[in-house]
DNA sequence: TCGCACAACCGTTTTTTCACCCATTTTTTG
DNA sequence: CAAAAAATGGGTGAAAAAACGGTTGTGCGA
């Protein structure tokens, strides 16, 4: 029997997907969390999960705070994500920190199946989201994976740009100068192709990459 | 047997609640979806769903459209909303439309069971979200149901405030003068209580009023 | 050690956004 | 019908955002 934990913030996702999952062969589904932090509480070092299916927006504890934590803690537990979205930076930082493969919620649940018996079988799950960033790349090294490759201050200025501060207050919060916070603002510009901080807030929050 | 169909873009969310459902006794998931379009495409006149659990965001067609052609079409066929939010503006927008129910994603399997069963049987379930909306009001007048209601307008500007255009550009779309742009805007900061273009489009996508 | 790339920093100019003031017309309501 | 409310259009000025052109320092590899 594959023992799996479920994290997602959805109860009815949870519950149901609980219930699909518990009807395939070999598969147990022994913890439901709402989120990293939850799922943390529940674990117990001589009962362990071998698998974590993952949600990545979350309160409280994100998905990739969480997937951050198991790697160091029980690096024997294999992290899935589950994503409702497809964008290379996100799986990209997934994947950096330590998850076995990344599927979409709105996979058939066969997909899902196959993912978690590779990924228990085998260690790892490459479909065609994961397999074009892993082309000769170290994922444990800081490497340059994407052109679109977000350093940890633009993160922090992004999510920043997705509340009503100006760039003056966002610099103060930062600790930086305002003209630094351009700089932010003018590198993401180029990156993520847009022109305006409504861009950014959007592409923020396409993917994922804030709590709204 | 109550005959159900599901609509939700989410193809795991979709296929694990059937499941779910099926379980339950008396019920029976005769149609999935994966937008408003593909549900209308489904339905054939001598053999409808009694219920309809409907999600809001979705790509094509979305929720509140589906729901009003349900409507207008197909007015015994009863519409549940099943939503990630709590928000009263997207719960009247439901309502008015013809919704009978409004519960979250993530409610207990339990009360989502109750939901359905008392829709089928009472034609309506009021749950904490939908009964201080419901107190002596007509919903199907243009009733100022809210302080927070939004005019067609105001949400269709809402809807360009998440994008890349100046505000000029905004009333060149949508054939207005830019004053008149200026004045949506002004109106929207008040009722939403918010002060820059940025909190109106992370109220939007956090209310669901645009499909990102 | 010499560039090279890059992050952080700085200043200026132009455009856009926002906060006030207002008038006119249409719709709603008593 | 008359009064009230809402929608539309308008102007000005201050503040913020965005475009542009720079400098400095640090780390890294050829």
């Amino acid at each position: 029997m594959i023992k799996v934990a479920l994290v997602d913030d959805h109860v009815i996702l949870r519950k149901s997907l609980s219930v699909l999952i518990g009807m395939l062969q070999d598969f147990d589904v022994m913890i439901e969390a709402g989120n990293g932090k939850e799922l943390i509480e529940q674990l117990k070092d001589d009962h362990l999960p071998d698998i974590v299916l993952m949600d990545i927006t979350m309160p409280v504890m994100d998905g990739v705070e969480t997937t951050k934590w198991l790697k160091q803690n029980h690096p024997s537990i294999k992290v899935i994500a589950l994503s409702m979205i497809k964008n290379d930076l996100i799986v990209i930082r997934m994947l950096k920190n330590g998850a076995r493969g990344y599927i979409l919620k709105d996979c058939e649940p066969e997909e899902l199946r196959e993912a978690m018996r590779e990924v228990h079988e085998k260690g790892y799950f490459y479909n065609e989201l994961v397999t074009p960033k892993m082309k000769g790349k170290n994922l444990e090294k800081e490497e340059p994976l994407n052109k679109v490759m977000i350093n940890e201050g633009e993160l922090i200025f992004l999510r920043w740009a997705c509340t009503e501060k100006t760039y003056k207050e966002i610099a103060d919060e930062m600790g930086v100068s305002a003209r630094t916070v351009d700089g932010y603002r003018d590198a993401l510009f180029q990156k993520l192709e847009v022109s305006t901080r409504v861009g950014l807030a959007i592409y923020a929050i396409r993917n994922e990459l804030v709590t709204l």
